[in-house]
DNA sequence: TTCTTTTATCGTAATATTGCAATGAATTAA
DNA sequence: TTAATTCATTGCAATATTACGATAAAAGAA
């Protein structure tokens, strides 16, 4: 199969899922630790930054581009990246309604 | 290919791929919500509330608890599922520190 | 004991992901 | 113009993920 059923959850679970599956790699979570810690905005010498090879950056980049959670302009012949600050927050919100949902308080470690 | 080379990047990076992949899926991020929002640490009746088959959660609730964000203990012919507590806070934290990163303060949306 | 319930595991099929070399497309420099 | 630079896309190989039926394992009920 290999085919996600997301008829079966809500729109909600299907969205955090979609945010947490591009967070889930490495080079991703590198590529966002680099534009959140950017003076100015950063175009493609993420190559040199992280190892991996020209196309595979250029994918990695796009992927984060296509949940909005960054955006390029073209400069020439460069792109500039960068946070897309709307989809960010909006992201952070969802996560940090989940995460301010801890167990702790009404069934403290019960197994 | 499809080998993630986890050795081009840092522990933390490593660490918050690992917990942001493990929900990235709207299966296992529904039976977190389930499992936050349970009254009682909830067995497997989870297979009525998703619409999945037996095998199948079963094996998304192995990979929740291979990162350790939930663990079970075995009560007769059931398992007690619940939230790690510790470590969900872990991850909790970890997230908010890459989120309260907001590049809105430094670098408002340049490109 | 046998039967039932509950969960885990195995095996398999379909699809997705990761990574890269090679190539294209677009702009800039000479 | 031609050459160089930068990034995207294509095509491919290796591996991973998703889902489920079938089966196994363990405990409780009859």
């Amino acid at each position: 199969m290999g085919l996600t059923k997301t008829d079966l959850f809500t729109e909600r679970q299907n969205q955090l899922a979609k945010w947490a599956k591009v967070m889930g790699h490495p080079a991703r979570i590198a590529i966002i630790d680099f534009l959140l810690n950017a003076k100015a905005c950063i175009n493609g010498d993420l190559v040199d930054e992280l190892g991996l090879a020209q196309a595979t950056i250029s994918q990695h980049l796009r992927e984060l581009k296509e949940v909005g959670l960054i955006q390029g302009t073209i400069e020439g012949t460069r792109v500039n990246y960068c946070i897309h600050t709307e989809n960010w927050s909006a992201m952070s919100d969802a996560f940090h309604e989940l995460f301010v949902h801890s167990p702790s308080d009404k069934n403290r470690q019960c197994c």
